[in-house]
DNA sequence: GTCTATATTCTGATAGAC
DNA sequence: GTCTATCAGAATATAGAC
């Protein structure tokens, strides 16, 4: 039998998540209503209930989903020698962050309004991402490859220096995504290097 | 006379600063109303427009008054040579930044909350500041102190590492903030440093 | 699966008494 | 300068028709 005119239920449900992503990073969580959700979609803002339970998991799982994506893609930056990983992982953060904006954007500003538990498990996983980093450095320093005082506080600020590129990199501006993967990488690599000295 | 019964003009108004200014960086801007600021300080949410015209305008002023401050204090690290002119604004921005969690978080988070006219304001006293370092790189390239390939990314990247700290840094940890100043600069300072070397 | 209608609470801002 | 009362509208979420 035909489905019931009006019913889309495979699509209705990434629409709805779609439109939340860029609205909530563009106005904020607490300024964007379900209602202006539910125009977006092109429904009304009842409709949205059978997709999600409310607002505050819609939100939750935007900013799970966007942290367990990272974590798998990160994988393959994880092999080869201690130089090579950390230049694969510093093009790879620059590189999948721009290509997320807005899920960044929200990951980063929108903690303030998850409810304690799903505070709890986003915080977890990106405290993974953070110490895949750290584990990065500590194999490099045991190695001798790299020489840093304290890897956990390299890590925190390679992080921060990383995803700041989202702040001011737009792709039609007068440097590519490669140029400044590849500056971002020298920087990194003289902060980390033993003696502070760059093999050419 | 007396002074009527109720009223304290002198520090009800920097009283409802000071209320929004942890509110809005605790709960953001959207998700504070007018009353429960009010309730903070003591009184009617009507009373509150005796001290500022709107929500705005009370959010705007917090982030330029931060960003005036901001520039006045760091004028004082721009004299002498320049790798100790670079020293002195790491550990400035660094200390500064953590002396004023709230207003900083406020104003990277709330700058899409704010009317366009607003947001060009305060957007170009961030500029102003970002600009301040990047000079500091020119000249000290200008002088043969520093090796930087791309100043203006050099001073975005810098930027970004030094306000990460107070992501994670607490008073409490296992460092002081004096600590982490000595350890971001050898940071900074190798970045930039001639040859990717970094004198004793 | 989507609609309309609704319950309940809250919102920013103003008017006028004191 | 602060209060109370109020306006006009928006918020999240639910109930029940189709």
């Amino acid at each position: 039998m035909a489905r019931t005119q009006g019913s889309h239920a495979e699509i209705t449900g990434p629409r709805i998540r779609a439109a939340a992503l860029r609205l909530f990073a563009q106005q904020g969580y607490a300024a964007v209503s379900m209602r202006v959700i539910a125009r977006e979609v092109g429904v009304q803002a009842g409709a949205l209930y059978n997709y999600i339970p409310d607002k505050q998991t819609l939100l939750f799982e935007l900013m799970r989903d966007h942290l367990v994506e990272l974590m798998e893609a990160v994988r393959p930056c994880l092999d080869g020698p201690a130089e090579a990983r950390l230049e694969a992982f510093v093009r790879f953060h620059i590189a999948f962050h721009h290509a997320r904006l807005d899920a960044v954007f929200i990951a980063y500003m929108e903690l303030r309004n998850l409810t304690p538990d799903n505070f709890a498990e986003i915080e977890g996983l990106r405290g993974q991402y953070e110490r895949l980093l750290q584990d990065q450095l500590d194999m490099g320093v045991h190695d001798g490859a790299f020489a840093v005082a304290d890897t956990r506080i390299a890590s925190m600020a390679i992080i921060a220096m990383l995803t700041g590129v989202n702040t001011w990199f737009r792709a039609d501006g007068r440097l590519s995504l490669g140029d400044v993967q590849e500056m971002y990488w020298q920087m990194v690599h003289r902060m980390v290097s033993v003696g502070g000295t760059v093999s050419p």
